[in-house]
DNA sequence: TGCGTCACG
DNA sequence: GACGTACGTGACGCAA
């Protein structure tokens, strides 16, 4: 395919509309359509690596007149406007053509038809063997003589004059005098009335050409098509000089023009970072590792010395530790790197075995000479999540202090939403590098290698820009907080915090293996039990957790009816609200709901903790995420032990694994209802703050403003029901899902929303002005000046925009209760350092805090707690904290 | 690896 | 008139 010759020509018009059309949804950082460019793109790379053209070049439409309007007025006047999205993304076509290396021509009062119908014939006459590639068929007539036709949609769409007769029925020299006939009702080509296309094809097939037929119109035997032809003859010949595609057009065909470079790696990086499109971005960015560098690493314990007092003297700089393991609280310390100036980074090898035993410094030696400046909390260091550091070398006696610049939580606070803040991506994106990677250094899957088995040298560049970008990023994120007003939830909020979940970590929480070890022996005979009766119904044994198994039982088998399909596959659904709609008829789905359950259980909690026990420690110790939630909630995984179960009795006694210390006591706090507190503070509603004022229940206060007072329901049904409504109205939640969550009519549920609306008269104003304000400043806030961007409350697509809406609701209350539960844990680590040093909290699920205590001084650290917590900020209603004690987790839940 | 499902606030 | 239908997470097992 590679011919030295072969010439492609992109209808960049007709490739443009295809990949508009093609892609739907798609949006720029600032909001605006990117799919035609994204699609053609795409298109257009794919074309040049799977046929590896010599020659290339694309041609496209302008706007207005060309010559067609002289010869009939009305030419595509029908057509439809060009949709105004699309026309703003034809300039970034074009650069992105040129910035891959394809050159762009048009001509004024010409069509990119006749703009490729020219170089076509040119080119062809010198030799080239000439690829058109478009979807239009009237590209047809110039095909033969070096010259066919290529449509990307369909591989195997190559059309060289056998294939032009096989799909247009005619040879390529008819096509013109087919299309001349049959007329084209969009772009008002008048054609003969009454002939359509099949009827076009056997009549030039049968006569020849337009001439001849026209000719002998009086000799056709269908009285329908003489009539036209007799009537319309003029009319005919004026429609083929219209679909005569023009090659006569003053343009020059310059092989060296057209000549294939490959792309601008340069252009792409920079057309492509301001589209948004990330992964392209990624293939063309510039390499850090091509820059001019000084990293070296130290092999000495004086030139270590050294290293320290000019790090020292600088006063601020970039660290990280290089360690081996599955997690930071079971590390081990390989190295440490510093940077003090960019381009610049120190390596400290620690760790690395086996070369010559040279490489690497004594570690004890090591530590102790660095100690000092580690833990002095007046030099500032910089970092890419300083936690995971701090808590690796608590694992070797060094408390690190003055942590000054994370730029990881830098980066997340001027955009949360981004789906990493990774070092390499977010220094792709500020600094336009392209970062080595770990896999790039240690290797990925089976073939990985710690780095404690390679040599120095081998990992000083990854070490190396380590520190080295995160002392950049500093520089460029710093500037950027400011800007969007970020300081404040930086500095009192987040930075804090680095240090107290750092001690979380470290301390974990005691889970007992022998409590789930009885737990599974007991789940094991109750899924037993339902399996058995399970496999009895079906007539056979099968994988009930195969959701593609069970549905063939379900749905082929019992016949039972398809009441929905999942997202994107379509296969008949098997999810929880079907399965209970179908318990209804058939007793083997309401079992294996509880199948799934347990199993879940099992699967998920009973049998993983055991195997997360730190054999070190007798604990479970799991990572916080501080960077993850768009909302600047903090997620927790491996384990996540924010999702330990508690809603069913089962799932509960989970709970009853995580345990006190002897002598000590489980202590859990929860903030009652802080969501709608922070919803009564935010919205100044004056009944909702009236209700939390005087301490009333506020999912009693909705049902009575909700269903009024003389409801037929029991008071508990009554608060059920307004606890769904209170929660659901936060989040947009619609009639249709309400009224399936209450077991009401659409209609009722509707009636309940306005009911609700009209008694918080507030709450809709705070919406709307939460919406208002978005829509101006395309970002949302959390009192303390969190913000999320939502770029797509402007999207035309209603789906997309609605969900946005949504989002930009939701943040400023979970994100305001997220900063007063970060503000809280802030108030209660500093109080109980002082007043109860023994005592340590040692888990955070949103609303909730965990703490451990001396038995004896279990009443009054939790007093102390809630006192912190209840105080924690300063709403315009009070906030309200239950607290418990227990010596498991399940007792202590207040 | 992506998807379906389900655990939590 | 059809479509889809509440926000935020993380983990497991299956199927490809």
């Amino acid at each position: 395919m590679s011919d030295a010759h072969s010439l492609f020509l992109i209808d960049g018009s007709n490739q443009m509309y295809r990949a508009y059309h093609a892609i739907r949804g798609l949006t720029g950082p600032d909001g605006k359509s990117t799919n035609a460019v994204y699609g053609f793109v795409t298109m257009l790379r794919k074309l040049i690596a799977d046929h590896k053209p010599a020659y290339i070049a694309a041609a496209f439409d302008l706007k207005g007149l060309t010559f067609r309007s002289q010869l009939a007025a009305d030419y595509k006047a029908n057509r439809a406007a060009m949709p105004g999205d699309l026309a703003e993304q034809i300039a970034w076509v074009h650069e992105a053509c040129a910035a891959l290396g394809v050159p762009v021509y048009t001509a004024e009062g010409f069509e990119a038809d006749d703009v490729i119908g020219t170089f076509a014939k040119r080119a062809a006459a010198q030799g080239f063997q000439v690829t058109i590639v478009t979807g239009d068929k009237d590209f047809f007539q110039l095909v033969g003589d070096g010259i066919r036709v290529y449509n990307p949609r369909d591989e195997g769409a190559w059309f060289d004059q056998a294939g032009v007769t096989e799909k247009f029925g005619v040879a390529p020299h008819q096509v013109v005098d087919v299309l001349a006939l049959m007329g084209d009702t969009i772009d008002n080509v008048a054609g003969v009335p009454g002939i359509g296309e099949k009827g076009a094809r056997d009549l030039i097939a049968t006569y020849g050409s337009l001439d001849a037929l026209l000719a002998r119109a009086g000799e056709v035997p269908q009285k329908k098509y003489r009539e036209g032809l007799q009537t319309y003859a003029e009319q005919a010949r004026q429609s083929r000089e219209l679909v005569t595609l023009r090659t006569d057009v003053d343009l020059l065909f310059d092989p060296e023009v057209f000549c294939y470079h490959g792309p601008s790696i340069e252009r792409c990086y920079t057309l492509f970072s301001q589209l948004g499109f990330r992964t392209l971005v990624t293939e063309f960015a510039p390499t850090a590792s091509s820059i001019q560098k000084d990293y070296a690493a130290v092999t000495t314990l004086d030139e270590l010395e050294s290293l320290a007092r000019s790090l020292a003297e600088a006063g601020r700089f970039a660290l990280r530790i290089v360690a081996d393991g599955p997690s930071c609280v079971r590390a081990s310390l390989i190295g440490m790197v510093f940077s003090t100036a960019p381009r610049q980074a120190r390596y400290v090898p620690l760790g690395h075995e086996g070369f010559g035993g040279g490489s690497s410094l004594n570690r004890t030696q090591a530590l102790d000479l660095l100690r000092p400046l580690l833990e002095d909390p007046a030099i500032a260091k910089v970092g890419h999540d300083l936690k995971a550091d701090m808590v690796v070398l608590a694992r070797h006696g060094v408390e690190l202090a003055g942590v000054e610049f994370d730029t990881m939580l830098a980066s997340y606070l001027i955009d949360a939403t981004k789906s990493s803040q990774q070092l390499e991506p977010t220094v792709l994106e500020q600094l336009g590098y392209k970062a080595l990677t770990e896999d790039e250094v240690c290797g990925k899957g089976v073939k990985a290698r710690p780095f404690a088995h390679i040599p120095v040298e081998g990992v000083l560049d990854f070490v190396g820009e380590r520190v080295d970008l995160a002392l950049q990023l500093a520089t460029r994120l710093e500037p950027m907080m400011a800007a969007h007003g970020l300081e404040r939830v930086y500095r009192d909020l987040e930075l804090p915090l680095v240090p107290i979940l750092a001690d979380l970590e470290k301390v974990g929480i005691r889970v007992d293996a022998p409590t789930l070890a009885a737990q599974a022996t007991l789940v094991d005979k109750e899924l037993h039990d339902r399996s058995t009766s399970v496999f009895a119904m079906a007539g056979e044994e099968f994988n009930i957790n195969s959701p593609k198994q069970l549905a063939e039982i379900l749905f082929d088998k019992l016949k039972l009816p398809v009441l929905k399909r999942t997202g994107t596959s379509r296969v008949p659904s098997t999810a929880l609200e079907v399965l209970e709609e179908l318990a209804l008829a058939h007793d083997m789905p309401r079992l294996i709901l509880e199948w799934r359950a347990l199993a879940k259980l099992k699967g998920t909690y009973i049998d993983a903790l055991p195997q997360l026990i730190n054999p070190e420690t007798g604990r479970v110790h799991t990572s916080f995420n501080q960077a993850i939630a768009a909302t600047g909630r903090l997620s927790s995984s491996d384990p996540n032990l924010q999702n330990i179960p508690i809603r069913t009795e089962i799932g509960r006694e989970i709970r009853r694994a995580f345990i006190a210390e002897p002598g000590y006591r489980l202590i859990s706090a929860d903030y009652s209802q802080i969501e709608l507190r922070v919803l009564a503070h935010l919205s100044g509603d004056d009944t909702l703050i009236a209700a939390f004022a005087r301490g009333e229940d506020i999912h009693d206060r909705t049902a009575l403003k909700v269903f009024g007072e003389n409801s037929a329901l029991s008071a508990h049904e009554l608060r059920r029901r307004a606890k769904i409504i209170n929660y659901a109205l936060l989040y947009g939640k619609t009639a249709f899902t309400l009224a399936k969550d209450i077991g009401v009519p659409q209609q009722a549920a509707q009636e309940f929303i306005d009911a609700y609306f009209a008694g918080f008269p507030s709450v809709r104003g705070f919406i709307e002005q939460t919406l208002a304000d978005a829509r101006q400043t395309g970002v949302v806030k959390t009192l303390f000046g969190r913000r999320r961007p939502v770029p797509e409350l402007t999207s035309k697509n209603g789906q997309i925009r609605s969900a946005a809406e949504r989002v930009a609701v939701n943040l400023p209350i979970q994100g305001t209760a997220a900063d007063i539960l970060k503000r809280a844990m802030i108030d209660v680590h500093g109080a109980l350092k002082t007043a109860f040093p023994q005592a340590r909290m040692i888990l955070t699920v949103h609303d909730e805090l965990l703490f451990e205590a001396p038995t004896a001084q279990s009443d009054d650290v939790a007093g102390l707690v809630r006192e912190q917590m209840q105080n924690a900020v300063v709403l315009n209603v009070p906030l309200d904290v239950d607290v418990g004690i227990g010596e498991n987790w399940k007792e202590a839940k207040p």
